[in-house]
DNA sequence: CTGTTAGCGCGTTCAT
DNA sequence: ATGAACGCGCTAACAG
């Protein structure tokens, strides 16, 4: 290609190679408008040659719009966020579309100002995974965003009161059939740990465990609990090394906090403890070198299902062009998912004290 | 705050809110120029009345300079990129800068795609995992779009004659120092796997290796040699799956395909072997899990040490303000990182045949 | 079918 | 110290 070191050609210096006007030029490179074969001929051949391409900046702000799609998670190094924002992109970018990534860290206050940063980008839609923790939420503004015309699509966290397009999991579902699973085989000197039941998805995970430990008459004592959020894991770290430091430590635990569990093979392992022969594990993480080691996933169907049910959904609103529709709620189903090491041997059954 | 329902706040209408000029609220604004101190409260309190935050797409089209950093990498669900843009996220945001994240699928062409995209938003600056394969690389691309001024930063992957700034780990140091490893323990039936030795990493990895068996007389026949690109996942499956089936399988695998770890581990399970007890491996991955299961790791430091180099590297070129200083290249040391569980006994010495 | 004109929201001279 | 005017690059409404 013939490149000079000359500065990027704008839209004016194709107009005056091909001897028309910026509109002319404009109209045949958005396909808007009649314009005779001929020119067109013309302004394609001054397009190549100047190498022109249009400043996405400029477009945006002509439009009041840019192509920018603004995406908020709590940490994308977490496998699940990492992976929704590929498969967002994949699907994204054959619309042409950009994706701005924020991480929020689980803090409210903090995405809030993502948020509003990202809005100043004029965004085409927001997609986010919405704190809700001690500090509030943020689900009266983006209720306002969606209403002031801009979608807003939440995965993975429903929020109280939230009025945008969502697509969530069963987390009561999950849970309950994952904490099944463990008593239905016998243990019952088990542990749990989860999220706090302040919120919505820690209370329905919490009721989950319940209604199933109650249907098999077990109790499971507080000291084999820890209900924290995603952020302390200074305190889920040491009660788990407490636990598996105990003459006795539990024969199962089960682990509802996301994106936690390879820290817990790692200190169990350090414990001179094997899983899954001398502690179970069930969870919701979907992690493969985990699953190698006869571990219990029941978030299957994956985050590849729900990746890809709420990229879609975003980028149908995405395209709505002003008249949003009202919010969608989809709810994708959970279904245990067992991967045991071949010949392995799962520990007996026992006997918890009565609490 | 008493928002209405009207549309977003202008900088004119600051200006006729606070009875001045649009040119005197951007002073103000921009700390730029002189301004009496009475003024500037008026201008303060007309943006906080009317809520006022700048677009930064106007701005950006205004200074001809986006506060937006392109970010490409080939894929962002590999844990090390997932890292490192977090970090980077980090970084960036203290100096108000945002990231625009792609992934190149390890693909040249589609690469040249990106970041002729990127370009359109007048990014701020270019930090890249840049791809080299069989289909090229866009060195020379880089090369042009830094003397043109934009800021490049490559990470991770040092392109044969790339000019750009740069913050790479030691290959040949790491894998020399694995091999050995390996080697000292007495196995001499083990599999090598890698990227091929047409590009600089795999043509690093393979002469460590290469000179690690000559030190210790060992020779490694082909059948337990597997060179593929990152991209042949088939391939790499087929023949991991056709070694661990054999009657008398490898002793240990050196791998220093990047990303792979996991997914090996996962095959060695299903054909009911066991890691370390039958089978040992060794690589470059940096995956918390795969550590609790005496899996020998040798990219540490680790990514939090490359990350923040190279992202600190990237903003000090970023607010470079046009006069970029010659390219610097910085080399991370590496240094075997072993985890072994504790109580496994690692598998015995053999014999390989004579090749 | 095509050219002219007027913004989009803001930074930046150049006067005053 | 402040305002008027122009330009960044492009789209869209209006004429012809």
């Amino acid at each position: 290609m013939g490149e000079k070191s000359m500065a990027k050609a704008t839209i004016r210096d194709v107009a005056q190679q091909a001897g028309v006007s910026q509109s002319t030029v404009s109209r045949v490179l958005n396909k808007t408008g009649y314009v005779s074969d001929e020119t067109r001929m013309r302004v394609q051949r001054a397009v190549e040659l100047l190498d022109y391409s249009p400043s996405a900046i400029a477009v945006g702000l002509s439009k009041s719009r840019s192509r920018i799609i603004g995406v908020i998670v709590p940490q994308i190094f977490a496998s699940f966020f990492s992976e929704l924002f590929y498969i967002a992109d994949r699907i994204a970018e054959q619309y042409d579309y950009r994706l701005l990534l924020c991480n929020s860290d689980a803090n409210a206050e903090r995405e809030r100002r993502l948020i509003d940063d990202l809005l100043s980008y004029q965004i085409a839609a927001l997609f986010i995974t919405p704190v809700d923790g001690r500090d509030g939420n943020n689900a009266e503004y983006l209720n306002s965003i969606r209403r002031s015309g801009t979608p807003v699509v939440c995965v993975d966290r429903e929020l109280p009161g939230i009025q945008c397009d969502g697509v969530y999991i069963d987390n009561f579902g999950a849970c309950y059939e994952a904490t099944r699973e463990v008593l239905a085989h016998g243990w019952r000197n088990i542990a749990y740990m989860a999220d706090p039941p302040v919120y919505a998805p820690g209370r329905q995970r919490l009721r989950a465990f319940e209604a199933a430990c109650r249907e098999f008459g077990v109790v499971v004592p507080e000291e084999n609990r820890m209900l924290v959020p995603i952020e302390a894991w200074e305190k889920r770290e040491s009660f788990l090394r407490e636990i598996v430091s105990r003459k006795n430590p539990p024969k199962a635990i089960i682990n509802f906090s996301k994106g936690w569990d390879a820290s817990m093979m790692r200190i169990i392992a350090s414990a001179g403890l094997r899983v899954p022969e001398d502690i179970f594990l069930t969870g919701l993480d979907d992690d493969g070198a985990l699953q190698a080691y006869g571990y219990y996933v029941n978030y299957t169907p994956g985050t590849l299902v729900i990746a890809t049910s709420a990229a879609n959904l975003l980028m149908e609103r995405t395209l709505c062009e002003g008249k949003l529709p009202e919010p969608t709620r989809e709810t994708i189903e959970t279904h245990l998912h067992s991967v045991l090491r071949s010949g392995i041997e799962l520990p007996p059954p026992d006997v918890s004290p009565a609490p």
